[in-house]
DNA sequence: GCGCTCATGGTTTTT
DNA sequence: CCATGAGCGC
């Protein structure tokens, strides 16, 4: 009966908090979610607060599910809690009380690449604007300023620092352009789901009381990376009752591109000055060597919360760092490494491999394939953001609201219907002189247009139709009208092998859509398309794996940041190296080097036993071969690591820069992983002879060299070429 | 208006 | 390297 007993002492107290301002600062792997989750059942059952008055926000999605359902198991009737992102519950509040705020019933989300779309066509128009400005500048000053709660005359009066190379006052009427568009087309971004909800809070005290009352009490995880907007949102809604818990390791805090503000997690004792604070820094998750190195990185950082994680686990296995070559040797040194600890009985499931730009996915992919590792990329180009389903949800979302103008551009060539850019610039001009949306001017496009209007009638008269449906199906049901009636899917059936493929993906999104029905029961398509745009990349594996061939058992292949959060067993970090992590581009802003070092400290963080790093003396970046030097913060973990050959055997350390004189003393390879025996069937290939690979096919060997677990065979596959390969790992049988 | 070819520039990271 | 966009001919 006493829940508490099951945590630490450190995490009983912390889940034991009832009311009042609280921090928990918990490092990685100190059982902070165990602790949240024991919190929550500890109010419910000790103190009795209903579930329904509870707020907890997440960083993603998945996150919240996943608290969700452990919750559950612990208490009953945690099915009430509300728990959501910020984004998701700023999307709910907005939805239900927006039009307080002059939003009318029905807005779309646009995402980040419809603002792309929008910006591109209202910065020609801008007076002063460079021909070649890159849309990209103008929404991150854009988003910067909407989640430091700018308005644009904010911009001009405090955006100075964050130009990056355009005129302000430019920059500033471009966000004014963009703003007064998008309120005509009935649109929100992703910014004003927080920020717009914060004015509504700010302008109608009445649905702020409301609210409050179904957030008494708030948790907030990952706090270290809330930027100003959340902060507001949070304290808005907490300056009733003051029940606000927030939980993060400013250590972690790895999104200020995006915004976040580590002053929030470590300036919230001064913002609450009566605040209780919760220190978590028993790790449980990683080896003490692990640990070792993931501590002496971060004390290089000047700006943070003096701390140290404390192991709980022995010292564990050595952690390796190998320099390949190039890219390639270096993911297929991954690939062999991976093999082996499948051997060792690792399960796929509880491997890795992190990097720092989703572009390096690539080659490890490929390496990956040829050794016959499935493989699962979490982020990079997600489901939702390929092309066809784009297009579908963008008809979708222009049945539901004819004012979204991005939509009509976005669909209106989508097949081909003889309405092309000429059109649609005529039509807007049109439009903005009359305040009228694109499918308006479409539809009375006889008294705007010589050429053409018939074509564009036509095209209104279908989009009418699909409007008039929208809300008589359900949404996959809706959604497979839109493909069939609008000749999306004959465009497709005319392209052969690759619309072969956006058909099944296609086929994919209405399995997801079906899913999403039976999940949300009478929800409508502006519901499911609302969650669509807010699904992160994380969150959207299972589509995916569902979508490809994928099987369940896979490793995971993401970036850094998308591992936060996560743990495994197995972690490679590759690319480890100047210029990529940490990353060239970093270096040039104030705080960069720091936060691409607490970058690395979670990504060496996520490892449990086996922690590997890697880096390669040439990479090719852009077609280009360039060399790299290794990463400096390898040099910062001096000593705590042992660097290795493509063996796994102690190898000499640096050649270049900067860390030359280390000397290992004595590596230990661990034996269970040092190779000592090879596979007979594999053992004394002799050139000539015919062999057989799994992948490859048959062959014949060419040349032999080395010997043991070192030897290599050079072998001519039929169709493929010569190939050489570690004998060892090659799985070559005769033929 | 459409579809093809060539040129260009982009890779930090994402709710 | 590769994905997107401009420019040209139909």
């Amino acid at each position: 009966m006493d829940l508490l007993s099951q945590l630490n002492p450190n995490q009983a107290e912390a889940a034991a908090h009832y009311t009042g301002p609280a921090l928990v600062i918990a490092g990685a792997g100190s059982g902070k979610t165990r602790t949240l989750v024991y919190r929550l059942a500890h109010l419910i059952m000790h103190h009795h607060v209903p579930p329904r008055e509870i707020l907890a926000v997440t960083f993603t999605n998945k996150a919240a599910a996943e608290m969700r359902e452990r919750a559950e198991k612990l208490v009953y009737g945690a099915s009430d809690l509300w728990m959501s992102t910020f984004h998701s519950a700023g999307v709910r509040i907005l939805r239900a009380y927006g039009e307080n705020i002059g939003l009318k019933r029905g807005f779309v989300i646009l995402d980040d690449d419809d603002q792309l779309d929008l910006l591109k066509e209202i910065m020609g128009g801008i007076p002063g604007m460079p021909q070649d400005a890159n849309p990209r500048y103008l929404r991150s000053i854009i988003d910067k300023a909407k989640s430091n709660l700018w308005t644009p005359d904010d911009l001009y009066v405090k955006g100075d620092e964050f130009m990056a190379g355009l005129r302000k006052d430019v920059a500033v009427e471009g966000y004014r352009r963009y703003e007064s568009r998008m309120r005509g087309m009935n649109a929100i971004d992703f910014g004003d789901l927080l920020s717009e909800t914060v004015r509504l809070f700010r302008e109608v005290p009445e649905v702020l009381e409301k609210i409050q009352a179904r957030a008494r009490f708030i948790m907030i995880d990952e706090y270290q990376d809330t930027n100003t907007a959340q902060y507001e949102f949070a304290r808005l809604i907490a300056s009733k009752e003051r029940n606000l818990l927030v939980v993060g390791d400013p250590d972690q805090s790895i999104y200020k591109f995006r915004g976040a503000d580590i002053k929030n997690i470590l300036d919230f004792q001064k913002d609450y000055s009566d605040a209780k604070v919760y220190k978590l820094q028993e790790n449980y998750r990683s080896s003490a060597k692990v640990l070792t190195i993931a501590n002496k990185l971060i004390e290089n950082n000047a700006e943070r919360l003096e701390k140290t994680l404390v192991p709980v686990k022995p010292d564990g296995e050595d952690v390796w760092f190998y320099r390949a070559t190039d890219q390639k040797f270096e993911s297929d040194f991954v690939a062999q490494q991976i093999t082996l600890m499948s051997h060792r009985g690792y399960k796929l499931t509880d491997m890795a491999v992190l990097y720092r730009t989703n572009a390096q996915s690539r080659v490890v992919e490929e390496s990956l394939r040829r050794a016959q590792i499935p493989a699962k990329i979490i982020g990079g180009v997600g489901f939702y953001d390929r092309r066809e389903i784009k297009d579908i949800l963008a008809y979708a979302r222009l049945a539901i609201n004819p004012s979204d103008d991005v939509a009509f551009r976005r669909v209106v060539g989508r097949p081909k219907r003889g309405i092309g850019d000429t059109a649609v610039q005529k039509l807007l001009d049109w439009g903005s002189l009359y305040k009228k949306s694109l499918l308006e001017a479409a539809r009375m496009a006889d008294t705007i247009l010589e050429r053409g209007a018939n074509k564009c009638q036509d095209f209104a008269l279908l989009m009418q139709s699909l409007s008039e449906a929208v809300d008589l199906y359900e949404p996959h049901h809706f959604l497979r009208m839109v493909i069939e009636s609008t000749g999306y899917l004959e465009m497709l059936k005319a392209e052969g092998q690759e619309g072969h493929d956006r058909r099944e993906n296609l086929e994919e999104l209405l399995n997801a859509a079906t899913d999403w029905s039976e999940q949300h029961e009478g929800g409508s398509i502006a519901d499911f398309l609302d969650d669509a745009a807010l699904l992160s990349s994380v969150d959207d594996e299972k589509v995916k794996l569902a979508n490809g061939d994928v099987p369940e058992e896979s490793i995971t292949l993401m970036t850094l940041h998308n591992a936060k959060g996560l743990e495994f067993p197995v972690v490679f970090i590759v690319g480890v190296e100047e210029g990529l992590l940490p990353s060239r581009n970093s270096l040039m802003e104030p705080g960069g080097l720091e936060e691409e070092r607490r970058l690395f400290y979670v990504g060496i963080t996520r490892a449990m036993d086996r922690l590997y790093l890697t880096a390669a003396e040439n990479r090719m970046q852009y077609g280009k071969t360039n060399a790299c030097e290794d990463s400096r913060f390898l040099e910062e973990i001096e000593g705590g690591f042992v660097p290795v050959d493509l063996y796994g055997q102690p190898a000499s350390a640096k050649k270049r820069g900067g860390w030359s004189t280390f000397h290992p003393s004595a590596p230990s390879v661990p034996r269970s992983t040092a190779p000592s025996t090879t596979p007979s069937a594999s053992d004394g290939f002799k050139g000539g002879e015919k062999v057989k690979h799994p992948k490859f096919g048959n062959g014949i060997v060419l040349a032999v060299a080395g010997f043991g677990d070192k030897q290599q065979v050079t072998v001519n596959f039929a169709g493929v070429g010569n190939k050489t390969l570690l004998t060892k790992f090659a799985n070559l049988t005769r033929a």
